[in-house]
DNA sequence: TTGAATTTTCAATTATTTTTGAAATTACGA
DNA sequence: TCGTAATTTCAAAAATAATTGAAAATTCAA
């Protein structure tokens, strides 16, 4: 395989996976090119490379710079944004755990907390298995989110040792 | 709150999460309804709550039953069927898990085999910057891999204990 | 400042995903 | 086995999400 048909299959393959995990398809495009380029891009670099419009190109941008996994870049005496990724996988596993932690874990966790404060209506099986199921659901959103929360704090070698005990 | 209030909340909240995860929304509301459901239901009944068509319930709980979320309760002498749900959430989790990991992240460890077996060209920076972001890619996805595995495996309980040292 | 290069915005369009509903099929009690 | 209740299928329709492209806004070298 060449290396352009490798970045190819690199860059195709991650948009399909980001599009099962809720994610844009086009924005996992690009943050692929990105983490795969020596060099910063242009708009206009990626806008040729992806076969994409501008407008695309700024939004999907803006929306990665606002997940913390994409940096701008001024040249001085150059008037066009040069766009790069950080490259280090466990860097930006670390950063989507945060983002997504902070935006949709956090949220659920809170309905959890009151649906858990509806007064259960003793004797009654269906209000009981009701507050059995959210109790169990809750401790293990909360589980997840300790995990994300350990994980993102933790060196990638740590988890590795830890996970190494698990499975022993 | 009421009771049914605190039901509808749920299912309603439970479906948007899952669209920002990747997942049908009237999949995951029909999964939570019947989790949090003290007898089975049959399809009318998920037609009446949800106000959906029959096909429409026919066939995602047919995607359940084969994410293994769901499963059939045949009732002699009754014609029709009636569908319950695993209500324990860490059995959920560690099945959900299974199932992504068979599904989406394997087909990934696979790719990423592949494009680490594209040969280097020393003293080409481009293709080199490429081959460092897949082992580091490549790193982190089998580490998640192995989080998943080692979840799916273990119990609640010894989850918990690990990460409470790990956070200490 | 000025003005052209560059970026952003957003209404309209296009693409994708989900849902419907009725016909076809299945399955089971009589 | 027969008749029909129940389920499944799937093409068409509806809903949702993503993309375009050109006008508006911004920015910075001159």
């Amino acid at each position: 395989m060449e290396l352009q048909e490798a970045k190819d299959r690199f860059v195709q393959a991650w948009g399909t996976l980001a599009t099962q995990w809720g994610i844009n398809r086009t924005m996992a495009q690009i943050h692929a090119l990105l983490m795969i380029s020596l060099n910063p891009l242009t708009t206009e670099d990626l806008m040729a490379q992806l076969q994409i419009s501008r407008g695309n190109v700024s939004m999907n941008l803006r929306d990665l710079m606002d997940w913390g996994l994409v940096f701008k870049e001024l040249r001085p005496g150059e008037r066009k944004e040069y766009f790069f990724a950080e490259k280090d996988a466990w860097k930006v596993a670390k950063q989507v755990a945060k983002e997504r932690r902070r935006r949709e874990i956090e949220p659920v966790i809170k309905l959890l907390e009151e649906l858990r404060a509806v007064p259960v209506r003793a004797g009654d099986a269906d209000s009981e298995t009701f507050h059995a199921t959210i109790e169990s659901i809750s401790r293990v959103v909360n589980l997840a989110d300790g995990a994300l929360d350990a994980a993102m704090k933790a060196e990638e070698s740590l988890i590795l040792g830890t996970l190494i005990k698990l499975l022993r």
